[in-house]
DNA sequence: TATATATATTGACAATCGTCGATAACATAG
DNA sequence: CTATGTTATCGACGATTGTCAATATATATA
């Protein structure tokens, strides 16, 4: 509790600000933008989308693996929830699979997250 | 799955890109910077944000709780968390708690964010 | 074909999260 | 002091998350 300017008194059972405090992002908007952020809210999924934007397209999963500190299918895991984020993508080949960010996604989650960060002031 | 150009050979058992692979961003540093972008990860947090960003200082719990879909105890259980995040700050007028939204912090928590997500190219 | 390697999936488990009714704590009016 | 309105906390519940061992799947090599 910070202590601040004094206020307008105001009776019990009124409201104060009433229009004033609607939020300007929709609920609809904000479910969405909320997942945005869910993708980015663990350590190792931050660290797998570091390695894959600075290694375009030249990282398979068991030098991932190699790079972070939890096990092979943790590591399979998260990459599996970035890519059904969108936000990469992977290709096989032959016994390895490449992993490599989606620019326009990630440029897409980047502006949405400005966006909405700029917005607050 | 994406079809890409080709890529050198090489043996099972190798890794592809050794030192390349390695994050820049410390675990400590993905950990600090992943709890930021758990605070954003909830749809009724953002709006939180959203409102209290817009209405400096003057937005009182029961004008929160009546722009939320949500219940009053639901309400005060994410403003907790805010505030534990140190982004929002509260102060009680008589019956009445107004919450705030701590400046610094948001632009720390902004330039943090920008910093990631810029980084990644 | 049999074998070895890379990755994905499954299934289990503990831990955390989101929600809300009930209630406590607090402040004020009467 | 009592009654009423505001906010915080508690306790329970189901849902979700993160992790890993075990296993499945796919591919290449011998």
């Amino acid at each position: 509790m910070t202590s601040r300017a004094e206020r307008a008194e105001r009776a019990r059972g009124t409201r104060c600000c009433d229009g004033e405090a609607r939020p300007t992002v929709s609920a609809n908007e904000a479910e969405t933008l909320s997942r945005a952020f869910e993708v980015l809210a663990h350590p190792v999924r931050l660290q797998l989308l570091d390695v894959l934007a600075r290694n375009e397209g030249r990282v398979c999963v068991c030098d991932l693996e190699a790079a972070m500190t939890v096990k092979q299918p943790t590591v399979s895991h998260h990459l599996k929830l970035l890519r059904e984020a969108g936000i990469v993508d992977s290709e096989r080949q032959g016994v390895w699979a490449y992993y490599f960010v989606n620019r326009e996604a990630l440029e897409s989650l980047r502006k949405d997250a400005d966006k909405f960060l700029d917005g607050l002031g």
